[in-house]
DNA sequence: CTCCATGTTTAGAA
DNA sequence: CTTCTAAACATGGA
């Protein structure tokens, strides 16, 4: 979503002005290498990559994206008021501008020579929706820990998130403490997040938008799981709190 | 006031 | 070596 609204509405301007308003977003550059390398020049593509957006610039560098848990780009139109926490606000000749709004700041902001290398860098794995079937089997089996918190490991699949990784888990009915678990539910689960990452993309990560049969729009507690009635229950799985049917998602 | 929250990284314990 | 937990980061809402 984010990919496509810059995609859409970021490229091809030339930029006239950076603005860093909280420093606090960079990740290793300066406010001033930052603008050094974005003054006078146009994006040019936008890809993602899991969680990361990467935006190319025309000089070749490219910038790196990370939302956190509450970033969001918005493209202003000339004159219209920018979002509370804009962090960062890039101006294009005409008027326009975009503004990178993070209230925790749990996002971030770098430049990197290539999206390839920063990710191998960090250690980020293939994205989900682009990875094989096979490669996504290869990945996970022959793990001895609990299948929530792989799914949860960029390094071995990129871009699900707690939210995601349990709606994931609850539409292919694998309980998310499942050990060890064999090839055909793998293969259930691995079909389970392509549709789960299609459908969001779909609704615009809007969880009212999501079917009924999807745990995300129910995923507070107290709720009942639309499949069954159970009542959902609340665990914590490596520090995060996963939702799931007792009912029909099993171990 | 306290607890919790859509993410990542790091340190340290099993 | 693998797996898991807690803490830290910053801010707002219940």
């Amino acid at each position: 979503m984010a990919r496509r609204l810059l995609e859409a509405r970021a490229l091809h301007q030339k930029i006239r002005a950076i603005d860093v308003r909280d420093s606090r977003i960079l990740n290793s550059v300066s406010a001033q290498d930052l603008e050094g390398a974005l003054a006078g020049r146009r994006l040019s593509s936008a890809i993602r990559h899991g969680k990361r957006l990467f935006l190319q610039i025309d000089s070749g560098l490219w910038l790196a994206l990370h939302l956190g848990l509450t970033g969001w780009p918005v493209i202003l139109e000339k004159g219209s008021a920018e979002p509370r926490h804009t962090r960062l606000r890039i101006d294009f000749e005409g008027g326009a501008a975009l503004a990178f709004d993070d209230l925790r700041i749990f996002g971030e902001v770098g430049l990197t020579a290539s999206p390839q290398d920063f990710l191998a860098r960090r250690g980020i794995g293939p994205d989900a929706l682009k990875m094989e079937k096979e490669a996504f089997l290869a990945a996970m089996s022959g793990r001895k820990g609990k299948i929530k918190p792989a799914l949860l490991d960029q390094g071995l699949i990129a871009g699900l998130g707690n939210l995601y990784a349990d709606e994931a888990l609850f539409q292919s009915g694998i309980c998310p403490q499942a050990r060890s678990l064999k090839r055909e539910r793998l293969e259930a689960l691995y079909s389970a997040i392509q549709e789960v990452l299609r459908t969001s993309l779909a609704s615009n990560a809007d969880f009212e938008k999501l079917p009924n049969s999807y745990l995300l729009p129910h995923r507070r507690p107290g709720e009942a799981c639309p499949w069954d009635g159970t009542a959902l229950q609340r665990i914590k799985i490596a520090g995060r709190t996963s939702y799931y049917c007792p009912q029909h998602q099993k171990k």
